[in-house]
DNA sequence: GCCAACGTTGGC
DNA sequence: GCCAACGTTGGC
């Protein structure tokens, strides 16, 4: 079986819940809900406690990497689906056969200041990285552990 | 099951 | 604001 730790990247807009959001919730947590998208939901259901994520904005100048969360509790249905007054409302999401699902995640570190992606792309060792291939839109996606660290250290965070 | 049309994403 | 790339929809 494979125990290794996986990493991630969540990717938001900052006009609608951004990493200001996050800080001023109570305890940094939050559901990760509204992903709408099968690829992003498998790879939510991937996750484990514990794990970490980047905290990525787009659709802004620059897109930023702000900061990392961790999963606080594992993949279960996205409530917001079931909620007709919700934007997420999903008619063929149903308590009884969810079809939509999230997870939590909480403020882990802060990056003493953000990484843009074009710091990202300067390095060669991220050359192959999701985020940044041509075309990539994927608000959940893996981060290798190699790349993972190597963004950290761009900012001295051990993890 | 194919695939054209459409809507959305997201960097630039 | 532009537009390439992608995912989804729906007619056939």
């Amino acid at each position: 079986m494979n125990t290794e730790k996986k990493y991630w990247l969540f990717k938001t807009e900052p006009g609608t819940f951004g990493w200001d959001h996050l800080k001023l919730l109570k305890n940094k947590k939050t559901h990760w809900e509204g992903v709408r998208n099968y690829q992003a939901r498998n790879n939510m259901q991937a996750m484990k406690k514990g794990e970490l994520g980047f905290f990525y904005h787009s659709v802004v100048r620059p897109p930023l990497i702000m900061g990392i969360v961790q999963v606080v509790k594992e993949f279960y249905p996205d409530f917001f689906a079931f909620d007709k007054d919700s934007k997420y409302y999903d008619i063929r999401s149903t308590p009884e056969n969810p079809r939509w699902f999230m997870v939590d995640v909480k403020l882990y570190r802060e990056f003493s200041h953000p990484i843009t992606r074009e710091e990202l792309k300067s390095h060669s060792a991220l050359a192959n990285m999701t985020l940044l291939k041509r075309g990539t839109r994927l608000s959940v996606m893996n981060v290798t552990p190699k790349e993972f660290k190597f963004i950290c250290k761009l900012r001295d965070v051990e993890i």
